[in-house]
RNA sequence: GACGGGCUAGCUCAAUUGGCAGAGCAAGUGACUCUUAAUCACUAGGUUCGGGGUUCGAGUCCCCGGCCCGUCACCA
């Protein structure tokens, strides 16, 4: 596989395309140094077809890349005009009331598929909004115009000039009068009845998936949807949104292992932030009330179907409000985002994919102490020790990671014995202080913080608390983290962030806020099953 | 990281027990002025992911490596 690409680059580079000066003769020469009696193979041979055609392109006095063009409509549009026209002519309004037409309309869009016949031919045209076909006639075009058809290949971006009409066998079509070449393109497109199959060609060379594949272009769009209204959620609900820095001296808001950087002039090691949290909480401080930020993540970890290095999240975080607060803005937002973008808070099942899914609020809210009892047997309020709670999972056949600290033993019986169970939406609450170093105490409930985190299909949507504003409780919970890094080699532990102790010790006032993986939430929309493919662009290894 | 599956023409896929590497689409030439997976005839197109081995002979069997997918581990 490393050399199907591999060999192309190189082969581009070879027919790359001769400076303008040349005459096309010469850049045909120049384009094949392997002279004709060696044609050269495969791939190969299909690009230097079309540098081919395209000097003769050129020959004809015509810029194969011309730099603009007038579209009067969109592909869409164009069809709209004619079945309007339809309407029209069916109430004997116009010139022909038994064979419509259009006005003269100027389209544009990729050839998808060629039908010669000779001296006509049909070519399906696809834009950004939908697709046509277009109807060649030579007697219509002109000889000289319709040579121009004959140079065509599947794969470049024409324009099209002439009206919309229906043909014999029903198609709406446009009517070619001028056939304007608008980028010529040098590779052939995937397969046109069957797409784009191979997943990796999918996930690398996403633009092709983008052309050949109606999901692809779907989740593309969907993605963009749940962002905008997610965006107009939360500058509904009075939430200002920023930008805080992703070159940051600690990463420091979140456990996880970060990546590392350097910026030469202030000679200084810097990370990419592994949370917007800090921040946002010292924008609080300042004044801004009701603050979010969508923005991407770096973790330094394992990629697999719902992980990727690079991610999306949304953080935000209100002044005065607590984890209830966020519990209903949450599940509020969710549901809105779902009827927003798809119509509706239920979606549907998918057959061997998942159940209906409702999102309508309020989602059940699961004592996170009881669901644990419930599904393991194990109380983590008796077993407050490593060594007693690794037996305890060990009798129950869960995995032990050897010398993990407690938090991060408990962290895994909650993802492998309750998380799987809550495929409808379900919060979990109340969590325990040693696995939540940023969330406030529990009125009365030693050990607990108000912490919770959002569940559906399984997996985590999003993680929130009410903030720990007391900043020498916050500073005992970083050094407490810090020790955990030392002491358990945890690299993920977090870290202390002198500059956001020193923002809190100025007072921040009780805060509510959330955290909320935005890939994950486009996945369970759209119905997928990988994060790969709801991201444009995937972490993919180098070849 | 461990185990399993996969990688064959530009694309989608075949190839029996180890026995001449094939088809459809795309491409080229020719025919064709209402097709829509257009049709018909002909032509060309291969380092079978890379490297090594066994064998008279390897797409197929063995070893090493690469990438993708899946499961587990790790990981919010």
């Amino acid at each position: 596989m490393p050399c199907r690409w591999g060999s192309a680059r190189i082969g581009l580079t070879q027919v790359l395309p001769a400076p303008e000066n040349m005459t096309n003769q010469d850049q045909q020469e120049q384009s094949n140094p392997a002279n004709e009696a060696e044609s050269a193979a495969g791939e190969q041979k299909l690009i230097e077809d079309r540098l081919a055609k395209t000097a003769q392109i050129r020959a004809k006095g015509l810029d194969p890349y011309p730099p603009r063009y007038d579209r009067t409509h969109t592909l869409v549009e164009a069809t709209k005009l004619f079945e309007y026209a339809e309407i029209m002519a069916s109430s004997g309004v116009g010139d022909d009331v038994e064979h419509p037409r259009t006005e003269t309309v100027r389209i544009a869009g990729r050839v998808m598929a060629r039908r010669g016949m000779g001296k006509a031919a049909f070519i399906d045209l696809k834009d950004g909004h939908g697709s046509i076909q277009a109807f060649a006639r030579q007697n219509t075009m002109g000889d000289d115009a319709y040579e121009i058809v004959n140079l065509l290949d599947i794969g470049d971006i024409i324009g099209v000039e002439g009206s919309v009409i229906r043909t014999r066998r029903g198609e709406v079509s446009v009517e070619v009068q001028q056939v304007t070449v608008l980028t010529k393109a040098m590779r052939p497109l995937p397969d046109k009845w069957h797409g784009l199959q191979d997943q990796e060609i999918r996930f690398r060379q996403r633009y092709l998936d983008l052309i050949s594949n109606e999901n692809a272009m779907k989740n593309a769009l969907l993605r963009s949807s749940v962002v905008k209204a997610m965006r107009d959620f939360m500058h509904g609900e009075g939430f200002i949104e920023v930008e805080t820095p992703i070159l940051v001296p600690v990463a420091a808001g979140a456990q996880a292992t970060p990546f590392e950087t350097h910026h030469n002039q202030l000679d200084r090691d810097l990370y990419l932030r592994i949370a917007t949290e800090l921040y946002l909480k010292k924008l609080i401080v300042g004044g801004i009330e009701r603050v979010f930020e969508i923005g991407r993540l770096f973790r330094n970890e394992g990629l697999d179907h719902d992980h990727n290095p690079e991610f999306t999240t949304i953080e935000s975080y209100q002044a005065y409000a607590d984890y209830n607060d966020v519990m209903a803005m949450v599940e509020n937002m969710v549901s809105f985002i779902a009827k927003e973008t798809t119509g509706s808070m239920v979606l549907p099942a998918i057959e061997g994919v998942r159940p209906e899914i409702d999102l309508t609020p309020p989602w059940p809210r699961l004592d996170l102490r009881e669901e644990i009892v419930k599904q393991t047997g194990i109380d983590f309020v008796e077993v407050r020790d490593a060594e007693l709670l690794s037996d305890a999972m060990r009798d129950r056949g869960i995995h032990v990671e050897a010398g993990s600290a407690w938090g991060r033993l408990l962290d895994k019986v909650i993802s492998s014995e309750v998380e799987p169970n809550l495929i409808q939406p379900h919060f979990l609450v109340d969590y325990p202080v040693e696995m939540s170093p940023l969330a406030k105490h529990k009125l009365n409930s030693d050990g607990i913080v108000e912490r919770f985190e959002g569940f559906v299909m399984g997996t985590e949507l999003c993680n929130a608390f009410t903030e720990l504003n007391d900043p020498v409780d916050q500073r005992t919970r970083f050094e407490q983290q810090e020790k955990m890094r030392l002491e358990f080699g945890d690299d993920q532990a977090d870290r202390l962030d002198e500059d956001f102790l020193v923002a809190i010790e100025h007072g921040m006032p009780p805060t509510g806020g959330v955290g909320l993986g935005i890939d994950r939430l486009a996945m369970l929309i759209a119905g997928e099953e990988s994060i790969r493919e709801i991201l444009l662009f995937p972490a993919m290894r180098s070849m």
